[in-house]
DNA sequence: AACCTTGGTGTTTTT
DNA sequence: CACCAAGGTT
């Protein structure tokens, strides 16, 4: 039980205040969850009836953590009370009234991997070039352009020249499949229920007077449809509450809009603003590091963190030759400080930028016996037979849904080639029907032989037999009925093949997703909401990983919300983090930055930072600068590990003045040099060159060695590049390589 | 339909 | 280097 006189000052201000447009700037670990429940607590003490909040968070697991903790905190059922994520909230609603938009209600919700099958085909269809019109780009367009709700009308309208024209024509043809198939993607639940809002002020009217108090959590990360969205329910009373902190906004590459936090006051003129700027987690060497990174980006909000946590441990600096070492380095240490402090593995988190930098690490976890678990973006859902599975299911529920049927006509295997497979769709989109009306008629497809009709009416009666099932069975049952009747566990039993094996291993998994959901499902609930609830599932919502003692390996982005006592945040490196495409960007680079302040600000106790002096990637090894960010951090709060490396120029060098150039990632030329050379690579780039030398820069190209003066860090070199001129170069930033 | 070769690519991923 | 998608081969 929590309560209320645990709350600071500012948490409480923050909970009391009801009345109008508040926003809360949650520093991180300031307790905002802590703060939202004990406003609901409040409110319902206030004599607001639970079905009057609506509170709205980013994740399943934020939604479900916040109804656990408020009903633990309120002791009565809140249960009608709308506690849950933007597209849950949607599906919700659309559930009621999206017959007016077009659609049915039992829509199918497609992910990422479902939209880009979709518009791979219509690129096909369209005969554009993909190499020109690449399928991950174009879909990167039309969710950004969803994201900030510009229609297909208005983007073809906006297009500037032939490729915008295409792609505003892919867009087109990608929302007439969805909807011909009854398919919403996850930008269009947002986007349908603003369109639904703004179309039918009487929909609008019954929701904004439904929630008089709206609560809105990790405001930072709302995109434009969403910022849309609250506003419109907020309208009419104003009593809305969000919380967010503007230095964590991490999700522009997704849509989120940090100016939406930052312009709140402009929005809501009448709003308070309330800092909580007390920590809870981290000490103060910690905190005060952390602020001396972010501090230097200029779209945000001042505010600093601070704790009554001191500590004499400073922030720890390490440098090492290269990954491997980096890897060792980091392992030896948790060992080390698991002892001396007595801590548990799963105390221990090792952060990175990008996934790639995992696997040295993991091996370095595995020679020392050490437990991990990585938290990585393979989930279980994008399981090949787990969507196969699902799309049987997704057929059963919405008929009209051809992605689904298209996927499972010849799975597992029934003898329906290429050539049936385009005859059908000739056929149906001849008669306007979907597939599944299709196979029903298949004797009336021309060009099929009798076999061939014969298969098709037997998956249709099979697909008609599960779909009456519906009524009476549990969703277990009858994907259990479904596995049997299709062959498909028979075909994976009867298999010897280890991924066989391991397939059926997740298909048992799914049943234990179905079982656990029969067991909680409420009176009225079938089928459709289960697909709808694993749609907008991730797999960090399954499992019990939490619970188990290991070491956690996962990207900056996953680690925003969590905290452990020590926290290695690695490959602090120029062109690794930051990043290389945002380094000529500042809007990128202070996004970059705030990636770093989230990072480093995960820690409670220990944080350690490290960089290497090289890197290999692509098979191929780079020199390495240490990270910008870290020049930002006194020298005071850091404790510099040096290491004894030979190499006394490239390193403990930089974090003085301003930061460094990019050196590496930059070039578009890679560095050619045969195996043999590969592992001398770092060393000879900048340490051994000789007057007469001929070198090459990124800038100027090829060039040949006149003089080298100063010494050790200081080492300069006079060249002469052909057709540029003589350049002075300092050489541990210019990233000098030698040709032969 | 399974298997192989080739070429291009290479950040992060709450729903 | 390691992965994927696409295309060709058997």
């Amino acid at each position: 039980m929590e309560l209320s006189a645990a709350l600071n000052e500012q948490q409480l201000a923050a909970v009391e205040y009801c009345e109008g447009p508040l926003l809360i700037l949650a520093g991180a670990g300031s307790g905002k969850t802590r703060v939202l429940i004990h406003r609901i607590a409040w409110l319902l003490r206030q004599g607001v009836a639970p079905e009057r909040i609506l509170a709205i968070t980013f994740t399943n697991k934020a939604a479900q953590e916040m109804r656990d903790r408020a009903t633990a905190l309120v002791g009565v059922s809140i249960s009608r009370m709308w506690i849950s994520t933007f597209h849950a909230a949607c599906v919700r609603i659309l559930r009621r009234d999206i017959e007016t938009m077009g659609y049915r209600t039992n829509f199918t919700i497609v992910d990422a991997g479902d939209s880009e099958r979709i518009i791979r085909s219509v690129i096909k269809d369209l005969n554009l070039d993909d190499k020109r019109y690449p399928t991950g780009e174009l879909s990167t367009l039309i969710d950004r352009a969803k994201n900030d709700m510009i229609d297909v009308s208005a983007y073809r309208s906006l297009a500037k020249d032939t490729f915008e024209r295409n792609v505003a024509l892919v867009y087109a043809l990608y929302q007439d499949q969805l909807l011909k198939t009854n398919s919403l993607d996850f930008n269009d639940l947002i986007n349908l229920t603003v369109r639904l809002f703004e179309e039918h002020p009487d929909v609008l009217a019954r929701y904004q007077d439904q929630f008089q108090y709206l609560m809105v959590d990790e405001y930072q990360d709302t995109n434009h449809s969403q910022y849309r969205l609250v506003r419109l329910l907020a309208a009419p009373h104003q009593r809305i509450c969000v919380v967010g902190d503007d230095d964590q906004g991490i999700y522009s590459w997704r849509g989120a809009d940090i100016s939406n936090i930052l312009n709140f006051a402009r929005d809501y003129p009448q709003a308070r603003v309330i800092k909580l700027e007390q920590n809870y987690r981290s000490t103060q060497n910690i905190l005060d590091a952390a602020w001396h990174v972010i501090s230097k980006n200029l779209s945000r909000t001042e505010k600093r963190l601070w704790t009554e946590r001191h500590s004499s441990d400073l922030v720890i600096l390490q440098c090492l030759q290269n990954e491997h070492a980096e890897a060792q380095a980091i392992v030896l240490e948790i060992e080390r400080i698991r002892a001396e402090r007595h801590l548990k593995y799963s105390d221990f988190a090792v952060l990175y930028r990008v996934h790639s930098q995992s696997r040295v690490i993991e091996e370095k976890l595995i020679q020392r016996r050490i437990p991990y678990t990585i938290y990585s973006g393979l989930r279980f859902f994008e399981r090949a037979e787990v969507k196969d599975v699902l799309a049987y299911l997704r057929v059963l529920v919405n008929p009209y849904d051809d992605q689904s049927m298209r996927r499972i006509i010849n799975v597992p295997r029934r003898g329906i080639g290429d050539t049936t497979l385009s005859h059908v769709q000739e056929f149906a989109q001849q008669m306007q029907i979907p597939w599944y009306v299709a196979l029903e008629m298949a004797e009336e497809i021309p060009n099929l032989n009798n076999r061939t009709v014969r298969r098709l009416t037997d998956l249709w009666r099979l697909l008609d037999d599960l779909r009456k099932m519906q009524e009476y069975l549990s969703v277990s049952e009858l994907t259990e009925e479904l596995l049997h009747r299709t062959g498909y566990r028979d075909l994976l039993e009867g298999s010897l093949k280890t991924e066989d094996q391991e397939r059926l291993a997740n298909l048992g998994e799914l049943l234990n997703v179905t079982a656990e959901y029969d067991r909680r499902r409420e009176e009225g609930q079938g089928l459709m909401e289960f697909l709808a609830e694993v749609a907008l599932l991730s797999s960090s919502d399954l499992g019990d990983e939490e619970l188990l003692d290991r070491v956690m390996l996962m990207s900056l982005h996953s680690a925003k919300g969590l905290e452990f006592s020590v926290v290695f945040l690695t490959g602090m490196e120029e062109g690794l983090f930051p990043f290389k495409r945002a380094l000529d960007n500042d809007r990128e680079l202070e996004e970059e930055r705030r990636l770093c302040y989230v990072g480093m600000t995960r820690a409670k106790d220990l944080l350690y930072l490290s960089y290497t002096e090289g890197r290999a990637m692509y098979g191929q090894m780079f020199p390495a600068i240490p990270s910008r960010f870290l020049a930002d951090i006194p020298k005071e709060l850091i404790y510099d590990r040096k290491q004894p490396s030979r190499q006394k120029a490239l390193q403990a060098t930089t974090w003085s003045s301003s930061p460094p150039p990019s050196l590496f990632y930059e070039s578009s030329r890679t560095i050619t040099a045969d195996k043999e050379a590969i592992p001398r690579m770092v060393g000879q780039m900048i340490i051994t060159i000789n007057v007469g030398d001929r070198v090459w820069h990124r800038n100027w190209e090829e060039g040949t060695v006149l003089s080298i003066k100063g010494s050790g860090e200081d080492t300069m070199a006079e060249v002469e590049f052909h057709g540029v001129g003589k350049k002075l170069l300092l050489l541990k930033f210019a990233g000098l390589e030698k040709v032969e």
